[in-house]
DNA sequence: CGCGCTGTCCCCCGAAAGTGGGACACGCGC
DNA sequence: GCGCGTGTCCCACTTTCGGGGGACAGCGCG
């Protein structure tokens, strides 16, 4: 049978060895990194990875990177010190599954690998709140401003940066239609372009 | 001394009373609701709340809009039987702290709730994934799209929907330079257009 | 059954943006 | 010390956009 492993990528050789025991004690095989190229030149199914961002040798962002490109199906995880904003979303925008602080009690760390290797999204306390708070502090839409399906696709192309008559083209009306549509975008955004129309837009959460 | 006070905001009597004694059991004083309008009926000090989202009789994104207003302190949590987009991101938007699916164990709620009343943000299994999607779908940045100090700048104003005159005035520069930074930024961002630019900039996370 | 919203198309005109050059000075790194 | 990127400014020209109108048909809702 193949053996779940678990890769562990940690530069810190004392708390590499105490977080590697708790998971062994849980009943996982753990493989040990100490470096990016270490961690890189592992072989092997894995079935999931801590990695710690801040490699003396190496970045874990690129561990991250490589891992998920090499092993679509493994569940990968941050484990780090730090959660500023790059921390957070470079490892998410990285492929990270879930986001582990060190500052959490080690013998927590079993119980979120395991929620981690059941393909779910373990986040540490305060990461969660830090993912909501993006969404929640761009609420900033205004009222009124529900766009017919036309004009939402449309908003959709522009965004594309095409001129209205390539817009035109691709939706199969006139130029003229658009203009008109393009009027009413901006009338229901208050806004004076198309530029701030596109703004507003991703702000609205309606283009992404 | 004040006690705790903590509002179930639920329209299934049923659900709402398993969920109360759970609760209560777990030692919090819990003030129950079946409707919107007896949620805004409470009176006093609350330290957080529990609100399902779709209720007979009102909207509980309502409900957690105004708790949110009058009770800027407590904790709110959306507390479902769905995870739609609308349900997830509207909560979050209505000030929503944590969003707990009904389908988790009731023995994992007090859990929950606890971790609310600290502070933290719980989210049932699937949610943080759900948000953590959001994020990672979005780094589709060119590599060479490092914009100078100026140019960001640029890009922010820009985004405002202002003309190139206006530009330049509120950033006390000429038109020409403008469109000069406007040519580079698009050159990085291979955008043919402001518009595009624009796209680009907010789907790197350089625009929010 | 009319009113409002939507989708479509049309015209004119001035202002703004995009194109494609050129120019010079500063600072930072090799 | 030379290059490269940056920040600044300039010109001429073409294309596109924005503002202001108007028009008409379909469709849902009260």
């Amino acid at each position: 049978m193949v053996t779940p492993r678990l890769l562990l990528v940690e530069d810190d050789a004392l708390y590499r060895e105490t977080v590697a025991e708790a998971l062994r004690v849980a009943g996982h095989e753990v493989l040990e990194a100490s470096t990016a190229a270490e961690a890189l030149a592992v072989r092997g199914p894995l079935v999931g990875a801590l990695v710690d961002l801040r490699l003396s040798r190496g970045s874990g962002f690129e561990v991250l990177t490589q891992l998920r490109a090499r092993a679509p199906g493994a569940m990968l995880a941050a484990l780090t010190a730090h959660s500023t904003d790059e921390d957070v979303f470079g490892a998410i925008a990285a492929g990270a599954d879930g986001y582990l602080l060190k500052s959490d009690a080690i013998d927590e760390l079993p119980a979120h690998v395991g929620a981690l290797l059941k393909g779910l999204s373990p986040l540490s306390p305060g990461i969660a709140r830090r993912l909501m708070a993006h969404f929640a502090q761009r609420p900033r839409l205004p009222p009124d401003a529900k766009l017919s399906a036309r004009e939402q696709e449309l908003l959709e192309v522009l965004a594309g940066g095409f001129t209205f008559q390539e817009c035109a083209s691709s939706m199969g009306i006139s130029v003229e239609t658009v203009k008109t549509l393009v009027k009413r975008i901006r009338d229901k955004f208050h806004a004076g372009s198309v530029t701030e129309a596109i703004s507003v837009g991703f702000r609205a959460g309606l283009l992404k």
